[in-house]
DNA sequence: AATCATATTTAGGTTAACATAACATTTTTG
DNA sequence: CAAAAATGTTATGTTAACCTAAATATGATT
């Protein structure tokens, strides 16, 4: 393994590569690497046994490279827990540091690190810290550009970018907001949310196509 | 910079290329790279104005490749100290771990760290850690093996190696021990000394050569 | 001082991970 | 449904950091 191939991984991992197929330009666009590379890059990965590619199709994750990618999000998240809680870093300055930071992370450190912050089962983002054997309670992979005017939703989970978390952190829109979809403005537009949290009367947020598709949610039961 | 960049830096200065020249040899040694690759390397370092380079006499850290080593030593030794105090690490086993973070440790967290430490001025090896600021004091470079017969010193700094640290640790030799050398086994055999603070009565101990090159003292001044 | 051993540098080759550009396949659309 | 657009793959080139082997310099020994 390389810090490269772990980025791959997590990557496809958080694209939902553990269910469905995740195409070649979703990895390219995440990665800003180009298309060609991350076709060889997944071949490798195949080579490796912890991807599967069919080509023209997509990409998924094998078992051993599911399991792999958790750890890291393991990794990843106690670090992002270590900074917040110990360090007082804010919410959006944690990326960067957790994204080095775990790639150099020991099974043995990841273990002291999880003891000494008292086991957390939750990072800061809210995402959900997989356990060391690899228990992980899924989470959504629904983004919110996939819901449709009038849909009800709960924020279950923000990508961890900065731009991104910075961004959300501006317009004031949390996680946790239960949200109803009110429009989408044409030509890949804002699409405009209303919050439905009691203390929040009628207010709207305006959540730019981009940031839809980096931030996923739990739709509300069929009514 | 490059992570064996720093390596590379952070061994000749731990190899005494603050004041006199370090060989090739010396860093390809303790870098278990080969002597073609260092030149390759050194002459990069050089072009980075980080250090100088006589041909066949020896390289050197320039004022700024100095600088840079200490921040590097201050994260690596941050480190130590939270692992040590925080996680519970034992000392032979929290090199390999620092070792890794120090190279994706950036300012910011190096000094959140630091405060976080309780901003300590000593790591668990005895070493001095250099403050943001770049004030750093001086310590041995004297090896155990440079000293004669009859010499009298103490123990002020322990190479950070973990097959040396175990070593050491097994034949109970610790920093801040006074020390007699006794005599010196021919052959590259072992250097035997006396321990000499009070509790130990005459009981002595045998320091391997290779170890020797290890261990760095202070000795007592010309009697 | 000539020889030999050791240390260093130089030259040429390898690998991982990237890029660009040409070619191939899908998907979209008039 | 054919042409255009988008996406994906293959081929070729680059760079950083390593290696081995050959050439060169230094220093130690007779």
């Amino acid at each position: 393994m390389t810090p490269m191939k772990e980025d791959y991984l997590k990557i496809i991992f958080e694209l939902g590569g553990t269910s469905k197929m995740v195409s070649n330009k979703q990895i390219s666009q995440s990665l800003d690497i180009a298309a060609g590379s991350v076709t060889e890059m997944v071949s490798k990965l195949v080579e490796d046994g912890l991807a599967t590619h069919t080509p023209y199709a997509g990409i998924s994750l094998t078992d051993e490279g599911i399991e792999l990618a958790e750890q890291l999000v393991r990794k990843h998240r106690l670090w992002e827990t270590f900074l917040v809680d110990k360090l007082d870093y804010k919410l959006s300055e944690v990326h960067e540091d957790a994204e080095q930071l775990e790639h150099v992370t020991s099974d043995k450190l990841t273990n002291s690190l999880s003891d000494f912050l008292g086991n957390p089962t939750h990072c800061p983002h809210g995402g959900v810290i997989p356990t060391a054997d690899g228990v992980y309670q899924q989470y959504s992979h629904i983004m919110l550009s996939e819901l449709e005017d009038g849909d009800v939703a709960v924020v279950d989970r923000l990508a961890d970018n900065r731009d991104l978390l910075t961004y959300l952190d501006q317009i004031d829109f949390d996680l946790g907001d239960k949200i109803k979809v009110i429009s989408h403005a044409p030509f890949e537009g804002p699409i405009t949310v209303q919050l439905l949290s009691e203390k929040n009367g009628e207010e709207q947020r305006e959540v730019s196509f981009k940031a839809s598709h980096y931030v996923f949610v739990i739709p509300e039961a069929d009514k």
